[in-house]
DNA sequence: CTTTTTTATTCATTTTAAAAGAATGGTTGA
DNA sequence: TCAACCATTCTTTTAAAATGAATAAAAAAG
């Protein structure tokens, strides 16, 4: 019978390349990895690693294993999660991991469809959210920034909307009626901060119009950008769906759109055995297709 | 860390239903069992089994643990049975079962787009080919008969070729020219032995119909078959394709083609991580579409 | 070219986890 | 009501895994 427990020790020093770096990060004795290691080489009949220089390199063999202990280390984690989410008292409830700074009214339109069947929000770091989606504590992660990609292989990146950016501001003068890049150049502006793919589009966008503009509030935040640009006389660069009422109500307008900026908003998920219903739903409806 | 030795005995007794008998079975004492399963309980949270009466029944998260202890003990058996394939010396090499019965010339047509490739095919019953296909020294078994779905849950079944079963015989008298029904209460017969789907189907048609047909000759290996075809005088129930030679000779003529039986060629695999590539390659070219 | 550092291996020893064995107690069905 | 069946619990034994120290091999530094 295959031995897991050898398996694991395997799988941990082939994902971190070296024996005594795997032991250290696990609080193990190199000793106990070598000879475990071992015993499932001897089991295989083959050996999975060769010494190369001061580093160990997979052999062929190791590599299939290697791809069959992601598998099925994988399945392991989300079991735990899964018989986790079994005990919470809300457990029928979507758990719904959203960026701080992304805007309410997003969150709002994705999860609409299943708002009545229960839905728990929270909001977070991306690196924070994206631990606990791994952990199973979350079933899905919106963001409007794609997460790279080494953070967590298996993630599955849905792309469930895109929308223009555009210059958003109170209705003065004939603001509408002037170019972009005099508009740019002279209004003060408010934009999103760092890092979001907002602000990394736009500064690109600058650079190429060859435009210095006068910068006059970062918030990461959306709904507190929305309040900024509610309260400031000059232009906030915004999707229009983040100072929706505003837009709705006339006090705000939308200027001037920013071509070729586009905000894509993601939804993170796991690979799950037993994806949960809603998430599915929600993922259907709001799929580009 | 969830402890896959806690969680192969929770899979065992619960496939069994009774911890006892998993226990006798797998020759471990109950008491370690039991012992065991507690601790995985103790590590979820959560009761896995309840006992009903005599027997114990899986709680609804021991039923979503079952699930996950399925996918991940099937991939570990992948794995042993991959790493094993990797030792052999014809390791590329596309491993075949064929059910013994079955006809050569089919055999060599489903084949012929690898043969250059090197291939290993092994005759045998259909019950210790699908044993060695589930112990994944087997890559691919053919079969016409569709086993029972029991035998083995995770059986991929792919249907490659279907054809009309004839009757064939030596070109005498105005044998043609005679209808189906009088040829088979008069003529003696040679016809594949049970099991086989074209029998089963054979016995099916001929009771609808109402004949009693003299069977002088029941085989159930293809290739006897045919040298008994050949050298009889009377009607022989098989494929054209088991026949080719004869029939492209002229040895052998098609006397009438049995209307609805037809017989079906399987290709039974396992779901693989890894599908061996000639074996994609012969699905693709083989599939019925 | 030698020394130092880094890293894997090996072996004897200790520690921990698992298995066995025996006794107990609850259900079921004759 | 009693015997058969089955799961649980406890103590003891056994096997597996972890440790610690010594060894060996390769690369990097001097």
């Amino acid at each position: 019978m295959l031995n897991y427990h050898h398996l694991r020790y395997f799988w941990l020093v082939a994902h971190e390349g070296h024996l005594t770096r795997a032991a250290k990060k696990h609080n193990i004795a190199q000793s106990a990895m070598s000879m475990q290691i071992h015993a499932l080489e001897e089991y295989f009949g083959q050996p999975l690693f060769v010494r190369q220089g001061r580093r160990i390199e997979l052999t062929e063999a190791g590599h299939v294993a290697l791809a069959f202990a992601d598998a099925i280390f994988a399945k392991g984690e989300e079991l735990q999660g899964t018989m986790g989410a079994l005990m919470t008292p809300r457990r029928n409830a979507l758990r719904v991991g959203a960026l701080a700074t992304l805007s309410r009214n997003f969150q709002l339109t994705f999860l609409r469809p299943v708002l009545a069947s229960g839905i728990v929000i929270r909001s977070g770091r991306l690196d924070e959210l994206l631990q606990d989606l791994e952990n199973y504590a979350l079933d899905v992660v919106l963001s409007d920034v794609m997460p790279v990609s080494k953070a967590l292989p298996s993630l599955v990146v849905h792309t469930i909307a895109q929308q223009a950016v555009s210059l958003v501001g109170h209705s003065i003068l004939a603001r509408q009626q002037r170019p972009l890049d005099e508009l740019l150049r002279t209004e003060a502006l408010v934009v999103p901060a760092h890092p979001s793919s907002i602000r990394t589009d736009f500064d690109a966008f600058i650079d190429r119009m060859r435009i210095q503009p006068t910068i006059i509030a970062e918030v990461d935040d959306m709904a507190m950008l929305r309040l900024v640009a509610r309260e400031h006389q000059g232009l906030a660069v915004v999707p229009p769906i983040v100072v929706k009422d505003e837009l709705e109500s006339g006090v705000l307008v939308e200027i001037a759109t920013l071509p070729g900026l586009m905000e894509t908003f993601y939804a993170l998920t796991m690979p799950r055995q037993f994806p949960h219903p809603l998430l599915q739903e929600v993922l259907r409806s709001s799929m580009i297709s």
